[in-house]
DNA sequence: TCTGAAATTCAACGCCTGTTGAACTCAACG
DNA sequence: CGTTGAGTTCAACAGGCGTTGAATTTCAGA
């Protein structure tokens, strides 16, 4: 048995002001932008403490990106129901969630995304494991179109969200949310159930 | 009548090699990631020389990118021909460019596009005024549906070139062109051509 | 109350950045 | 020849960055 004496808890309010400091500063400037400086200013507090916390500013960035959303939530939601409205469905969650709080930390992943190497490939990685593969095992396809599928869903909605909620395309950035469920949704039902290209061997 | 004297031409292939490394590397590693000391060295050259020939980083940027890219050429040609197969031409045209050596010069824009403001609003405004505007009125829609059109197909657009040449996304990165032509190129009919929901104004 | 660990800060290191201005080289012109 | 000015480099500035280690405060347990 392990008692460890001393001053323990404290105050961990600091350490969840740092974090939401963070996310804001990454959701703004992305991961080359934000700087342990700035974020510490934000939170009122010095950037050693930062460090105390974190340790690295990767570490940080990770801390601060993987807590606001969950995955394995929302996704299995969507995916039950009628086959016939999963691609209004899924716009709609994805909407849904680009628009609420979370979302504004997507906003600096994706940010980060296109900037430095390591994010992208976390970012990618991210989104194929948790997301991508999940739907690909719910929803019933021949194994051999599946990831092609998937991925052409993934760009629509990537797509969606780069011009909608960074780029700000007008007037796409203030459509109502359910004319673009409308407008994408069967896009997205055409790419998962819908006739596809025989890719070919030859050629 | 001014005769200036003194070593005139020189040696103008340097301004060039400084442009050609600023472009891949600005391609690489975006607008902040890319060092104009970085950019220097690739052109073998000293960092002040880049700053006699272009000022400021900014407009070295922006003479980077310029260059490369006359959409002005290629959407015309694009337009012509049957309403029928202009959504597979335009995937079509669009893989190619980014496809072309040009295209990476496209990956720069778009990954700085993310991360400073200022590029964003400048790569926003370059669709906007070069791209989009160009193909609203050159294609027959009612004026009132058009930017909504035009924008769910830089949507797909966009997201297509994300998800295959920044992310790297598989098997899209890889699938050949033709397959994705087919693919993709209804998507981007529907949104020119098809039904859309009606904007309404009350809800 | 005393102790010691956690919470927090201060000051500094070393590095890289964009930018500047003075210097040097050298081909072309008068 | 000598002047000129473009091409080019050198050295330095001022500032931001991530990170570190020592010092200081604060408080829970013995």
């Amino acid at each position: 048995m392990v008692r460890r004496t001393g001053r323990r808890p404290g105050n961990p309010d600091t350490r969840d002001a740092i974090l939401a400091a963070a996310r804001s500063a990454f959701a703004e400037k992305g991961y080359d932008g934000a700087s342990i400086r700035a974020i510490a200013t934000g939170a009122g507090v010095d950037p050693a403490l930062v460090h105390h916390y974190f340790g690295t500013k990767d570490k940080l960035f990770l801390a601060a990106m993987n807590m606001p959303l969950d995955p394995g939530e929302i996704i299995p939601e969507v995916l039950a129901g009628d086959p016939e409205g999963l691609g209004e469905r899924l716009v709609r969650m994805f909407l849904t969630v680009w628009d609420s709080p979370a979302g504004k930390a997507g906003v600096g992943l994706l940010r980060s995304a296109m900037s430095s190497d390591w994010t992208a490939r976390m970012f990618r990685d991210f989104v194929v494991t948790q997301v991508l593969r999940r739907v690909m095992n719910a929803v019933p396809m021949p194994p051999e179109e599946a990831p092609l599928r998937v991925s052409l869903v993934a760009s629509q909605l990537a797509g969606l969200a780069m011009v909608r909620y960074v780029l700000k395309v007008e007037p796409l950035a203030s459509t109502p949310r359910e004319v673009l469920v409308a407008a994408v949704g069967p896009t997205i039902q055409r790419y998962i159930f819908g006739d596809l290209p025989k890719p070919k061997a030859a050629d």
